[in-house]
DNA sequence: AGTCGTTATATTTACAAAGATATAACGCAA
DNA sequence: TTGCGTTATATCTTTGTAAATATAACGACT
């Protein structure tokens, strides 16, 4: 049987999207390089659309997930909280976990 | 803790969808309808767009999903296959027993 | 004071996805 | 043979989203 199953998770705060997929490889980013700038390039992204998911996920999640700095030495940067560090480890587990799960049902389904 | 978690699930053949919601929605309104335009027009669909969803459908599945009539008494019409309820029963199975694995997965995730 | 690389924001442009419209073909029934 | 409601298909238009462009503000450091 050739068919796979596959699936796209998210969370969501008060019925608007918190993380997604994207979203979550946008804080890894950030986390690595301390900057939206090249996290943004890093990912094929522009720097707007960077921003605006950044402050939509600041501004609907219960705490703060990116803390962001203007000038200064280095012009600036991004760094990850450790509570958005922990959304990240929760998502990524939870979506591992559903892509097994997905394959287990799918696997014990005769087409 | 106010986050809910979400999902979309789809089935791929050779990389392509195959079925994923929208298309499950089509069958099941082509299974109580009898008709591809009375299922698009139920489901605000343009007719153009729901006849090319099954038609990829069923090009992509291994055995026919819909079949269809031109001409006749009534016009014509589109039936769904045994094959092809067997698909729109094992999707929305699968897809519930998702919604209740993740439901599960974010209750014994402290945020 | 001036430079630098960044965050923050508005405005314009481009493009792909969706929708609207038109038309042909089909086969039964009156 | 004409009408009817459907499937099947092409073409044009619209629209919503993504991308590109431009500009301002900021603060450390030289």
């Amino acid at each position: 049987m050739k068919y796979k199953i596959k699936s796209r998770i998210w969370i969501e705060a008060d019925g608007n999207i918190l993380l997604g997929e994207g979203r979550i490889s946008l804080l890894k980013g950030i986390e690595e390089t301390g900057s939206l700038t090249k996290a943004a390039k890093s990912l094929g992204m522009s720097y707007k659309k960077a921003w605006s998911l950044i402050d939509a996920v600041n501004s609907r999640s219960e705490k703060p997930v990116i803390t962001t700095s203007i000038g200064g030495k280095g012009g600036g940067g991004a760094q990850l909280t450790p509570y958005g560090k922990s959304l990240v480890i929760a998502f990524e587990t939870i979506n591992k976990n559903c892509w097994e799960f997905l394959d287990e049902q799918i696997s014990k389904t005769k087409l």
